[in-house]
DNA sequence: GAAAAACTTGCATGTTTTTGCGGGAAACTA
DNA sequence: TAGTTTCCCGCAAAAACATGCAAGTTTTTC
């Protein structure tokens, strides 16, 4: 008899373990996830990533579809064509390599922390990579950052405002200065448009430099992500010492030979 | 009988706490809890883990969900509407009023203004539509109207930096109320929840309130775009006196007899 | 302190939602 | 054009759901 009960209480402590149920919305969520993520979702990938039928994926997508959350199409489905968000409809210039960094970077941001973030396709590609679960306040001046974090259910996000730099969806100017003179944050993240084994990063927009500099005043720990094909070139103003970068993320190995330089500099690699 | 096991086992899963049956308070604390920590509960995972059936889960849910704490759906519940996509996908409710407004406002903002603007569907709507030639200068605190703002040609746009509120896409709290009672525009243009024709402008929302009664103050001209379903319904938090209204935008004819108290009081309608 | 009222819970009932599958249509590919 | 893949439609089983009701519990009231 007590072998029975012992039975029956291991049975529900398994229950603890459960398998991967996923609710309707949360495949939804995953699926239109995986779409900002990939620009792109195909039925069958997803039935197999999601442990369904196709005819449900297909289910999802046209309900997804009739939402106007994406667009149907034969194999899969993609973006929704009228998007309100104009910076991203822009293609993205080398997505893959962004999209590697992002995957790689994840992991620099803990529970927890405090962290500043400026601009950028590959920043914004990261943002859509965050944990669900990940816990942490963000300091930001980009507005499509901005957006993107108000859809993560524990992130806490503080927008420093000013005056709008189109180009960028990115605010500058002094208020966006002073905001991060009185912080003292646990990580910065920077996309880089320009790295150089002996500048640093540098800037080819005087106020965005401005900006990013103050940026990386305010952190304990300077991060820049950056496609190899900008590394060791060289703008105008600069942002951050090369003394002052810690880590070094790019879509390399990290033994690729134009990151030597900065592994003898004692820069971390990812 | 079977019964009589699941208790007995949940009694030994439970070790530590002490009663076996926990109060419905209890349950929804339990619930409320899971749900934090893992994003998303099961009515099946629930009815085992407090051992009542899931009808009673069912109806802690329901009871939950119409507090506004949890969001049901089929299968269990996920946290309340804390998904990304909820504010520009939602469908806009009453598109077709907020378009008419939208449409009739637009003359309101003319070259050379400083206009402040708060967030909201309707002011969207009339951002989507100003003119490609219209010089001016936009403060605003909501994310979608600067990211749509950002996409004109000829508008400077300052962003009011400040905490995100996520549900609302905007920023809240001192910082952005500093920045307002610093300036002093011509116009100010309010998505209006709530107007009376003896109250004025009211706000559900505590915070929010207290960001666009600064709004108001900046301004020398105030104008509330209101769908006229709104119209003679009340908020607990002041936003703007009906003496502190200048004009009133909706989609009806200015002669419909709901807005006859306006007219009196020598209000502006469009 | 006892009767009445209100509340809570589990179960039986019938209904709705979700899902996978088969087969034929449609769309792609070569 | 032939052949494969993907889609769509209807169906059926399983799961989840709403509802009414009865039994038990708690609170109120006098």
């Amino acid at each position: 008899m007590r072998n029975n009960w012992r039975k029956f209480a291991s049975i529900l402590l398994d229950s603890s373990i459960k398998k991967q149920v996923l609710l309707k919305e949360e495949r939804h969520a995953y699926i239109l996830q995986r779409l900002s993520a990939r620009q792109k979702v195909l039925t069958s990938s997803l039935s197999e990533e999601l442990s369904v039928s196709e005819d449900t994926i297909r289910r999802d997508l046209k309900e997804l579809a009739d939402n106007g959350q994406l667009r149907k199409v034969h194999g899969g489905a993609l973006p929704p064509s009228h998007n309100p968000y104009a910076y991203r409809d822009r293609e993205v210039y080398a997505l893959e390599s962004k999209i590697k960094i992002a995957e790689k970077a994840r992991s620099l941001i803990q529970d927890g922390q405090v962290v500043l973030m400026d601009g950028g396709t590959t920043n914004l590609e990261l943002v859509k990579r965050l944990p669900q679960d990940l816990h942490a306040t963000f300091f930001t001046n980009s507005l499509p950052v901005a957006v993107q974090l108000s859809g993560h259910p524990h992130i806490e996000v503080i927008f420093a405002g000013g005056k709008l730099l189109k180009d960028a969806q990115a605010t500058i100017g002094l208020e966006v200065v002073h905001l991060f003179s009185e912080i003292r944050a646990d990580i910065c993240i920077l996309g880089t448009r320009s790295l150089h084994h002996e500048a640093g990063i540098t800037e080819i927009n005087w106020e965005e430099a401005q900006v990013k500099r103050s940026l990386v005043q305010a952190a304990k720990k300077v991060v820049a992500l950056v496609i190899s094909e900008k590394i060791d070139t060289l703008q105008p103003y600069t942002v951050c010492d090369i003394k002052g970068l810690h880590t070094v993320v790019t879509e390399l190995d990290t033994t690729d030979e134009i990151l030597i330089p900065y592994k003898k500099r004692g820069i971390v690699l990812i």
